[in-house]
DNA sequence: AAAGTTATCCAAAACGTTTTGGATATTAAA
DNA sequence: TTTAATATCCAAAACGTTTTGGATAACTTT
């Protein structure tokens, strides 16, 4: 017993044209008419079917994004994200698809899928790698699509947490309690975000006259067996580091497990920090110094520039670079007198 | 420059109709106009309309799914779910619309927009309460749905970790390792699933003679700081338990802090035990024994009950109780001798 | 009074698909 | 040779909207 236009014109005795017009609040339409014409959509019910809507105005209205698909527990940043855009995607009143997909061809497919089957009028992207894909594939097919997080290169639009300023800050929050023997555990440099991690870390030492020893600085998988390996390989130096910083916090975690293990106490004997500020690292023992990324307000943004994308606007800035948050927990210890 | 139908047709010279029908796999076209309609739409990269297909199906060959907001960090049990139904979804070649909205008087809206609006076909629902507005919905609506998780009546499809089973496990696990005196931190009572687990808890009890001590079960709110609560409360007791099993990990979490900051070693002077198996407890210190639901298998059942539904067969059960595992951990000690 | 405005309405087209109900030509059976 | 069956095709309708391009009547202005 589903109501449409058709319904609510012979019931008013209008015609589809008027009822139309009259529920869209054009002003050719008497206001008499049109409160009856309400009265009667409200009492019977109406919705609008979208599937013509759609197919009559040629947008879905809906925004896409896809999950990578994990063995283990699932990444609380995408949760994170995806409640951020689709909290505000429903503020402009559109809806957010998702597709959860392995990475790899069967993930490009789904790309395609939504992009080419116009199921959706643009993409929200995250977790970026150098020379993405996605992206290319994107560009090519010129459908609006936003990113979290930066690749190689920057002719797209993009939203990202300023990766420079993140690890700057740990380093002159580090250095600033009085270490010099800071080392670091870097990300894959596929990452799109990598690069500048790095060079942060390697700039504040930079600026402070700390030389930059190639021996503190070791590559990291973003787990945590991958910073249990890579913390083994800094304590075993013949003069080890008095502050580790992580490219994230499960590397963190993993280099505070070793710590403990070869009988160092975190937080006195040396320094750890993390970044993301997952929910892990405020429970862990000793809680972890990190920086967190506004996530949910990134899936905002990612949100409002999409849709200005999506509606043909200029976007003001294209690329934005979001500032982080020093959270400074027991991990970092107290100052070195 | 889009691809339609009749391009095709005009392109192949045949009509809209056989171009159809030839794409469709219909008996009643030529094998060799097939073909060159078929090498045509491959060169010419056609991708069918979603919206005027469903216009004409009538259907949106799409599931939905509401996330309920949270200020702090998102559950990452909705994450899981999400995946998982996303996931076989998928396979079945249906799109997942996901709403996020904080609960209350908006979540019922956004139900009636995805429902009435017939955005989708179906829907997934969790974290069910005593009375939940939107079964009651749903079912008034006549809309497919399925649940994950239990409320106070039976006339729907669900599936749910079995409650009883769960607790039952925990509390046969801590009497066989010789304690007697288990305290129990329960859930909000008006939480679908709060009674079974706590029936699961006294049948144990009541299996092996040991009287149920209502100064042993208090009430939580499933958050960590309710965990403290209920544990001070616990522990203040004349004659204090020698375990205690939460409702839900972070509860446990809470109460294993509070057993620190009493003086008593988890694992050596009080044993502890959760449910949930969040990826903190097992980074916990000590690591917390729970029992694990199995959530994205869980979503993958959900959704093959819920595509029978909206296919209109018959489901061949329509509630379905998943058998839990339980994970012992640190926090469980060692067998009382 | 004629011409121009304004307010209010609507028929028909268009969006791209699938389905219905034949039409036509070809082949097989009577 | 006529009739029945089969293979192959297609025009038109339908799905429910929005938009286009008027039509009509009632006022206003010259």
């Amino acid at each position: 017993m589903k109501v449409t236009l058709q319904t609510l014109a012979e019931k008013s005795g209008f015609s589809i044209t008027t009822v139309s017009r009259a529920l869209a609040g054009y002003s050719d339409v008497n206001e008499q008419t049109r409160a009856r014409i309400k009265a009667l959509a409200d009492e019977l019910g109406y919705v609008p079917n979208q599937a013509a809507r759609r197919l009559q105005s040629q947008q879905s209205n809906t925004i896409g994004l896809v999950i990578p698909l994990t063995d283990d527990f699932s990444d609380p940043f995408f949760m994170e994200l995806l409640t951020g855009v689709g909290r505000q995607a429903s503020t402009y009143g559109y809806d957010l698809l998702i597709s959860a997909h392995p990475p790899g061809d069967e993930e490009m497919e789904a790309y395609q899928r939504l992009v080419s089957g116009s199921r959706v009028d643009g993409m929200v992207l995250a977790r970026t790698h150098i020379n993405d894909p996605r992206i290319a594939y994107l560009k090519d097919a010129n459908h609006p699509f936003v990113v979290n997080g930066r690749a190689n290169v920057d002719d797209f639009p993009f939203i990202d947490v300023d990766g420079f300023r993140s690890f700057h800050m740990l380093t002159e929050h580090f250095i600033d309690y009085g270490h010099r023997d800071i080392a670091y555990i870097g990300c894959p440099p596929d990452l799109g975000y990598a690069a500048a991690r790095q060079h942060g870390y390697e700039a504040s030492l930079t600026d402070h006259g700390i030389p930059i020893n190639q021996d503190y600085i070791v590559e990291g998988d973003l787990t945590k067996p991958g910073g249990v390996a890579a913390a083994q390989r800094l304590l075993a130096l013949n003069q080890r580091p008095s502050a580790i910083i992580a490219g994230n916090d499960l590397m963190a975690l993993g280099a505070m497990q070793v710590c403990r293990q070869q009988g160092l106490t975190v937080g006195e004997d040396i320094a750890v920090a993390g970044f993301d500020d997952i929910p892990l690292s405020s429970h862990a023992d000793p809680p972890l110094t990190t920086v967190r990324q506004p996530i949910r307000e990134i899936g905002y943004q990612l949100v409002d520039m999409l849709i200005t994308l999506i509606r043909g606007d200029m976007l003001d800035e294209s690329q934005r670079l979001i500032e982080p948050t020093l959270i400074i927990r027991a991990s970092s210890g107290k100052p070195l007198n």
